[in-house]
DNA sequence: CGGCTTATTGACATACGTCAACTATTGTGG
DNA sequence: CCACAATAGTTGACGTATGTCAATAAGCCG
């Protein structure tokens, strides 16, 4: 737990939020950041607490995880570095709906609500910002709504795995960014269930050896998933 | 179809996101918008449409539709009276990632994207309503995201009752906004589940006839139903 | 009142979860 | 670098929740 250094302040100017604000004022917004170096499987924060921190990855990996009755677990969303998470809990000085905990050995800045929030109503460039990233956010977790509702578990791999692709292409290999655990929960399923969903990809051209996946057949893929180009 | 009128504009003061806006300002974004008013189950955009206006909920009740292969179609959310939707579509200028159905008798205004967005752009009150208005929404997706992974039919049922009733009260009436089909939909069922739904629920002290749904015992049906307080 | 739509019920099919055993992978200390 | 333990993933057997289809019943509207 330290202040955040200036050359890594350097490094936030090309982010798609922290970038558009002024020299100066990122450098006051950070003044009370922390930087937390963590390992994997760290709880950042716990479903119910009042948001204090605006989150930003700035190395590894982190799951957002909701929970209900204390036993059942599921992962809602994953980000990665440059991913900021939690805004809208930080903007309505609400409680976190979820927890957040590594699942890859990480770095993560923290920016004090308060200040973030001032900053967001005084600054336009920063609001506006902030405006589009919620809206990208949205979209996201339609697309998954939808895929929940719409799709079968090993359609929602295959949809999974097209996303991690370039599906222009007629093949290509991914690599898996989780453990399989974890991205089984992501896509609403049991680890067990995922096993299944890979195998019956097979017939669809998807080979898998660790976490390289081979996509040996994209567009038979798109079209056992009903893949929706919509982004 | 017809030119937004000057009395209506006058109820729109009030509004979360446009009352917001200064007489004037509000006066020149609406000169160009429309009102329509249209029957139940009328189409008012469907997915993969460039997003053209950004819509607002004046009377009536809004269904967003998502579709996967044009057969098989879900309910991902309902707007009521004063509800905006499809904004983030409008901010990025996206497509439209669903459609939309009226399912009640329904006025509707629809606001050019452009100039919307260029309000947005150069008007900080109206970006900050924007972004608080995009925070909430975000909230709500993710309450249903939590929903479908972590609870079955009947729960999912019984968190939808319970947040239409006072759940500080013991016992409670709750009218049901909606046909039941189109709540199945909603809730990530078919009907014939929501139907077995109800009957499950009556453990729990849930009757219903017609519309009306009788809680005679809101707590058994908390607990039933692992309800998250957290809004 | 009759005809249309919507909701319910029953019988059945299927997808998915659960549990337990087994296998593969990863990490660690000798 | 190996051996072994710990962890993660897979497979099979089985149970349950939910979807599907068809028949019936209940609301709704002209």
């Amino acid at each position: 737990m330290e202040t955040i250094q200036d050359e890594k302040l350097e490094a936030l100017k090309g982010h798609r939020l922290l970038g558009v604000l002024s020299e100066n004022a990122r450098q006051t917004l950070l003044k009370d950041s922390l930087e937390l170096e963590m390992p994997s499987g760290t709880t950042l924060f716990r479903q119910g607490e009042s948001a204090r921190f605006l989150h930003v990855v700035l190395e590894g990996r982190v799951a957002l995880i909701g929970s209900s009755d204390h036993k059942d677990e599921t992962v809602v969303e994953f980000f990665r570095e440059g991913d900021v998470f939690i805004m809208p809990a930080v903007v309505l000085e609400m409680p976190y709906l979820m927890s957040a905990r590594t699942v890859d050995d990480s770095r993560i800045l923290l920016i004090p609500a308060t200040p973030f929030r001032e900053e967001v109503e005084s600054n336009a460039a920063l609001n506006l910002a902030v405006t589009h990233e919620l809206s990208r956010h949205w979209r996201l977790l339609i697309r998954q709504v939808k895929d929940l509702k719409l799709r079968s578990a090993p359609q929602r791999l295959g949809s999974y795995l097209l996303s991690l692709a370039d599906t222009d292409q007629q093949s290509g290999v991914v690599e898996l960014p989780e453990q399989r655990g974890m991205l089984a929960r992501r896509l609403g399923m049991t680890p067990e269930n995922l096993s299944r969903a890979f195998n019956r990809l097979q017939d669809s051209g998807v080979r898998s050896r660790g976490r390289q996946v081979m996509l040996d057949d994209i567009p038979a893929l798109r079209e056992f998933c009903a893949y929706d180009e919509l982004v």
